[in-house]
DNA sequence: GCCCAGGGTGTTT
DNA sequence: AAACACCATGGG
């Protein structure tokens, strides 16, 4: 069904999954609800018979296609298709989506699931991911204590924007994207690779094309004389190929 | 001890 | 506009 779990959930578009003798159990949010699934490798029918996972892992779409077209690109995207041909893009929460990428700043991707956990035991209600009115009411120093760092009043400042209607979600999906990064990076916090991510995982806008420490390094050496519009229009997706093979596969070094 | 991690901000050239 | 220090924190 070219969905591969351990694939899709370690590749850093998520931060809420986690696995146990071959069990995966995952974390989500929808309309501040959350969701909790538990599903194997061997049977993805939990997936595909819910209405919400099978719309999660993106079932809609048929990404073999897209891999061919991919693969017919250059030989470096080839190999980062075949690498991990299971990815799929998550259409996640979009506040999850956006607070988690705040996260993620200089940071990494273990110690991000760390401090999210830390975030929702904290604040969250029976787990659950946060509101943007909890985390903009909690102090600095109780941020603190879920080891974000420098990044507290990040989050603050984000949740205030999403509060007071300076972020809105609703009205982002109807916009061009050069308007979704512009608004998104309004906030003191929010910078051009995490609006990326937020649009990508968040809003599931595939032509957008984050930029971490990875990826430079992949334009670097395999592709220096261009950018995301080389990928098309489905750039984001390609970057989630590249992105996974080079942090987890050892060839660039 | 140093350098790095799915970066961003503020300051200095 | 490009280079740089600085930002907390844990792991290598």
């Amino acid at each position: 069904m070219e969905l591969d779990l351990k694939q899709t959930l370690t590749s850093g578009q998520c931060f809420r999954a986690s696995e146990q003798n071959g069990v995966w159990t995952v974390f989500a949010t929808s309309k501040q609800n959350l969701h909790v699934l538990t599903v194997t490798q061997n049977d993805l029918s939990p997936i595909l018979n819910d209405e919400f996972w099978f719309n999660y892992f993106d079932m809609g779409f048929s990404y073999s296609k897209l891999k061919q077209q991919f693969s017919s690109y250059d030989e470096t995207l080839k190999k980062a298709c075949a690498y991990a041909p299971g990815i799929r893009i998550l259409n996640q929460d979009p506040w999850e989506a956006l607070c988690s990428f705040v996260v993620s700043q200089n940071n990494n991707i273990k110690r991000i699931s760390t401090i999210i956990k830390k975030m929702c035991s904290a604040f969250g209600v029976s787990n659950a991911f946060p509101s943007a009115k909890v985390l903009s009411e909690a102090s600095v120093e109780q941020l603190n204590q879920c080891g974000l760092g420098f990044r507290s009043q990040y989050i603050k400042n984000t949740a205030q924007a999403v509060l007071d209607g300076t972020i809105d979600f609703e009205k982002l999906k109807n916009k061009p994207i050069d308007e979704c990064r512009k608004n998104l990076m309004l906030i003191k916090g929010i910078g051009p690779k995490v609006a990326d991510c937020a649009l990508l995982f968040g809003l599931h806008r595939l032509d957008c094309f984050p930029m971490d420490v990875w990826m430079k390094k992949v334009m670097n050496k395999y592709y220096p004389n261009k950018d995301s519009s080389y990928f098309g229009q489905y750039a984001g997706i390609a970057q989630q190929y590249l992105f996974h093979w080079a942090r987890t596969s050892g060839d660039l070094l």
